[in-house]
RNA sequence: GGGCCAGUAGCCCAACGGCAGAGGCAGGGGAUUUAAAAUCCCUUCAGUGCGGGUUCGAAUCCCGCCUGGCCCA
């Protein structure tokens, strides 16, 4: 709350800082600090920023400049602080760049001129290929942005800026994913209402990402809270309830492949004839099991302290809840289940059709964990004919297999218990059913399990196989028990070295590895073994020794079958998605029940069902774990129960979870206004086909010009954070809708590029508690510095370096807000894309900003000079765009008399090349390589006596994605009225890129070795100049020829 | 414990298998300045984590270690 009131502050007071920057600049620059503004802040008028100096000084304490600096503070505060206009004319002022004046008029322009918006079709533009460029949207938390935030911002923003530059119809939207926990968490400790958090952190998140100057079209922005939205995260859901899966629907889908399975609307499902028979209530139960949405009764972590369900995420391995530590229960709950599991091979298969990072696509395939295995029925021995059906991945080992487990909530186990064993079972099964998933299956915990009693027949060799009680076994998974292999699994070898049962060698490894627990492939053997006491051979016996594994499996499965012991089957990790949650702050499921019990969905024209608005929307807590669950919406009385034809009905009560409003929301944003549908249908299949004329055909036989993409974004940018869960519920809805003919690809997401992280140095005090990183300094006062080691001290006291991810909990945040004040928003992008490779993890240094900055300074000199600096005769290269300048920064500035009509050929060269290394590095995300590129070409035109108008107009252009403010200054500053935002991508000649000089080459060894005297040198006696073959040096017609020469010479 | 990625100058990072350096920071020297900041110019600093292998030639390809990061457990 009090950061929000700060930020306004902020904001506010960047005109009195423009004001006083004559004094402050100088200052401020090398200080990353953020106290110091914070102070500014407070103080009320412009004089008394001269108030913050000496305290700034003492910060830094270079002890010889203290006193000097003070002596200046005392002469500025004398002579220039009260005319507020002096600093600005004065000749510190003449030749840098007011990037603090450029930003905001520039992007009050893109403002003004809906250069971002992106076109749909029938509006001017969209004949123009679309492209679609989308940022993971965030969830607006109280803290607002730090620095790591803006990174993959800033990169899709140059994508974005590069492509509209060639001629693309760019869709980049900004909206966001505002219901959530956090917001109702709060609300719950402090008692302001999630709306009004909500809308209180969009609000600095706006103000924060317009401060950078992203091109997002903000008419198409949108949040998840919304009715106007939500109401369409309803419908899908209805589209979804009202549909089932038939796997064995055969069709030709819209790309031209044949597709097994699809979701169909339920009145479509076959009824058989005996539930026919049985009427109207059989129909009805026989189509809610099949819907793609259905209720189930499945075990959860209840905590009846918070009143609500828990992610397996919030329970710690104590079996509590993370936030405020009270008990979890594991206990079954009637929840709404999304059959997603109905796409496991679809959700893989598709993978291979997108442009994803390798790492993603192998954790949602892993994720998925697709595996062919077999089920196998053991007979119990004194049970008759009773038999327990395990599920085993590696049927090839059935003959190790030395025991059964099975999950502690397997129906058999109070069935199977012998008596003097049910006392030790039943109390094992009570405290599991309290531990979480998550705990129950870590591979460090000890196992722990219990004997039934009971015993149960191996059906390969007879042998007779103990019953165990465990819960590392889960009752979800399979049929919730297993045979146990200690000599091929390594959680079977822990539990059978536990409790001291057999193990048998079934699977022979590679020469020189452990068989004890060898999970891979090898050869079975033992299977049967030679002679093995407790097992018998019999006629018919599977034999399967020498087998590898594929064949193995293969055989075994085929063996159970025959004699109907078991069956091969495909099982997956993945599960049905649990829907509910039970909370106030998420969409309310558009569901009603009738006084039978029996759900249904409302009617299309319902929607939106609105969340009441409550004051009290705490979760009921208690203490008791069986009690059911009161959700905050069971509390909004006038909300629960609705009249339809006559009869009262009650309204579901939980809500959705998080995922929800982001399932879809990348669909919304082609029509985000649109009251009749989520989007127009042609809206829709321009985006996703590619250009307005295809889209005007009917969707069902679009021929062949569908191969071009099977994902509608073009590029989706984001954390690896969000790898499977968000990606895998998108592409899940995503298909669902496909299937139903509402949208036209088969995938939400075709490229996706993750953004590395954006570590910082933290620091902890002597207690090993987190010290505010911004306030700690060196011996000498100084602020830290990636290359400094240190020691650091935090007032007075010395602390520990170590380098982590940014975020409050380490405090080690950089807020943006600060950069951009010191050194400017295109400083800040630069920055950032300069750090380094944009999918790589890197620190954060301050330090290391000034370096771009200057580089930007040298843009801006290169160009611009100004009237008081008495160097530019205006008018003399033609006219100043006047009219563009208006209210632009620096209107006195005028273009550098060096700036002239004819190009400099020494220049021009090194200009192709840097616009083809630009635009290749563009595309191939190499950004900080490109800004490299502009670097080197912007030094080589400082130091040439004469540079082309044309020239830098180019340059201007291939800099302008990066760096748009300035660059779209300078290019008004020379003339051109037009926006570069919607300028053209400047062209090269190919042949002007190639062919080297060797002067460029030799002059640009500065750095490696000078010359062969220096080699005597001592420090250079290790350099190998002998061993490296002689050959013909710096010839550059023959550099290449020898390159590729036979060795033979 | 498993998977993925990365180790190049004091630091951040470049380098189609072909002269280890594009660029930036920091350091040193100089210019400018009453002075400082800012700015500009010049400049020092390595043999690519370690050990093998392939190759005429390896930072780059292969194998094994070590270290760090991320993800999963």
């Amino acid at each position: 709350m009090g950061r929000l009131a700060g930020g306004r502050r902020q904001a506010d007071v960047r005109g009195r800082l423009q004001r006083a920057e004559a004094e402050s600049r100088a200052t401020v620059v090398h200080d990353g600090a953020d106290g110091v503004h914070d102070e500014l802040a407070d103080a009320g008028e412009h004089l008394q920023a001269h108030r913050i100096l000496p305290e700034q000084a003492e910060r830094r304490s270079a002890v010889a400049g203290e006193t000097r600096r003070r002596r200046r503070r005392r002469q500025a505060a004398a002579a220039g602080a009260p005319n507020t206009d002096a600093p600005r004319g004065s000749p510190i002022m003449s030749e840098t760049y007011d990037f603090n004046r450029i930003e905001p008029f520039w992007q009050k322009r893109w403002d003004e001129t809906a250069c971002f918006r992106a076109a749909n079709p029938g509006q001017p533009g969209s004949e123009k290929p679309p492209y679609y460029v989308l940022d993971f949207f965030p969830y607006p938390s109280g803290a607002g942005l730090h620095v790591g935030h803006p990174l993959g911002y800033i990169a899709s923003d140059i994508i974005s800026r590069y492509k509209r530059m060639r001629g693309f119809n760019v869709l980049h939207p900004m909206g966001w994913d505002a219901f959530g926990l956090p917001a109702e968490q709060y609300a719950i400790e402090t008692g302001v209402h999630p709306a009004i958090t909500t809308k209180k952190n969009i609000e600095t998140y706006t103000r924060q990402l317009r401060m950078i100057g992203l091109s997002y079209d903000w008419s198409r922005e949108l949040a998840t809270c919304e009715p106007d939205y939500y109401r369409w995260t309803q419908w899908i859901f209805l589209k979804i309830y009202n549909s089932w899966y038939d796997p064995e629907h055969r069709w030709t889908d819209a790309a031209d492949r044949e597709v097994v399975g699809a979701a169909r609307p339920i009145e479509k499902l076959p009824i058989p004839p005996h539930v026919r028979a049985e009427g109207q209530a059989a129909v009805e139960d026989y189509q809610d099991e099949h819907r793609l949405a259905y209720l189930a009764e499945v075990p959860v972590n209840w905590c009846p302290a918070l009143g609500t369900v828990l992610s397996n995420e919030e329970v710690t391995a104590d079996g509590r809840s993370d936030r405020g530590n009270h008990p979890v229960f594991r206990r079954p709950l009637k929840q709404w289940m999304l059959r997603i599991t109905e796409y496991a091979d679809r959700l893989i298969a598709d993978l291979n059709a997108l442009d994803w990072p390798e790492p993603i696509k192998l954790m949602q395939r892993e994720w998925i964990g697709r595996s062919e295995g077999a089920y196998i029925d053991f007979k119990l021995a004194n049970h008759g004919e009773e038999s327990i059906r395990v599920y085993s991945t590696r049927p090839d080992t059935l003959f190790g297999a030395t025991y059964l487990v099975l999950a502690p909530e397997h129906r058999l186990v109070p069935v199977i218990t012998t008596e003097e064993r049910r006392a030790d079972v039943e109390s094992y099964v009570a405290q599991a059913r309290q531990k979480s998933e998550l705990t129950r299956t870590a591979e460090t915990k000890v196992k722990t399990g219990v004997f039934t009693g009971a015993y149960a027949v191996n059906p390969v060799n007879h042998a007779r196989a103990p019953i165990w009680v465990a819960d590392y076994v889960l009752a979800s998974y399979g049929t919730g028990s297993i045979m146990a292999v200690p000599g091929s699994d390594k959680r079977d070898l822990e539990f059978a070295e536990t409790f001291g049962l057999p193990v048998i060698k079934v699977v022979e490894p590679p020469a020189g590895v452990e068989w004890r627990g060898f999970e891979n492939e090898g050869v079975a053997v033992n299977s049967p073994a030679g002679s093995d006491a407790a097992s018998e051979r019999f006629v018919g016996q599977c034999e399967l020794n020498g087998l590898p594994t594929a064949e193995a499996k293969r055989k075994i499965i085929a063996w159970l079958e025959e004699r109907d012991l078991g069956e091969g089957t495909v099982q997956y990790k993945l599960r049905d998605w649990l829907f509910s949650r039970q909370r106030y702050w998420g969409e309310p499921f558009p569901i009603l029940f009738r006084t039978d019990g029996r759900a249904i969905g409302v009617s299309e024209s319902d929607l939106p069902i609105t969340l009441p608005p409550m004051d009290d929307f705490k979760p009921a807590a208690g203490d008791d774990p069986t009690a059911e669950p009161q959700t905050p919406l069971s509390r909004a009385k006038q909300w629960v129960t609705v009249a339809r034809d006559g009869k009262t009905m009650r309204r579901e009560l939980n809500t959705m979870p998080q995922w929800a409003g982001s399932c879809w929301y990348y669909l919304r944003f082609m029509d985000p206004k649109n009251g009749r549908a989520f989007a127009d249908a042609a809206v829709e299949r321009y985006w996703a086909i590619g250009s307005s004329r295809e889209a005007a055909k009917p969707r069902s036989h679009a021929g062949p010009q569908r191969a071009a993409k099977t994902g509608l974004v073009d590029l989706y940018m984001g954390g690896a954070e969000h790898a499977v869960l968000h990606l895998l519920y998108a592409r899940f809805w995503h298909k669902a809708l496909y299937d139903l003919g509402i949208v036209s690809t088969p995938e939400p997401f075709q490229k996706l590029f993750n953004q590395g992280m954006i570590g910082a140095a933290a620091y902890t005090d002597d207690r090993g508690v987190y010290v505010d990183a911004s306030e700690v300094r060196d011996a000498n006062g100084q602020p830290p510095s990636a290359d400094n080691a240190g020691p650091y001290f935090h007032n007075g006291r010395p602390v520990t370096r170590e380098f982590g991810k940014m975020g409050k909990s380490l405090k080690n945040v950089v807020n943006p807000d600060d950069i951009i004040r010191e050194y400017g928003a295109d400083t800040l992008r630069l920055y950032e894309m300069y750090m380094g490779p944009l999918d790589a993890g890197k620190p954060w240094n301050t330090r290391d900003i000034i370096g771009v900055h200057r580089f930007l300074q040298r843009v801006w000199r290169l160009i611009a000079v100004s009237d008081d600096a008495g160097t530019a005769q205006s008018g003399e290269h033609g006219p100043v765009a006047r009219t563009s300048r208006q209210g632009a920064a620096g209107p006195q500035a005028k273009i550098n008399p060096k700036i002239v009509d004819p190009p400099n050929p020494a220049l021009e060269r090194l200009l192709h090349r840097t616009i083809k290394k630009v635009q290749q590095d563009i595309e191939s995300f190499g950004f900080n390589t490109a800004i490299a590129a502009m670097i080197e070409w912007v030094n080589e035109a400082t130091k040439a006596d004469s540079v082309g108008r044309t020239q830098v107009a180019r340059f201007l252009h291939v800099l302008g994605p990066f760096a748009p403010h300035l660059a779209e200054e300078l290019n008004a500053l020379l003339g051109e009225s037009a926006l570069l935002a919607a300028a053209a991508w400047p062209t090269y000649d190919e042949a002007l890129t190639r062919d080297a000089t060797n002067r460029s080459r030799s002059r640009c060894r500065s750095r490696g070795k000078s010359a062969p005297a220096s080699a005597s040198r001592p420090t250079r006696r290790k350099m190998r100049w002998s061993p490296r073959p002689r050959r013909i040096r710096r010839s550059p017609g023959k550099l290449r020829a020898n390159r590729f020469s036979a060795p033979s010479s």
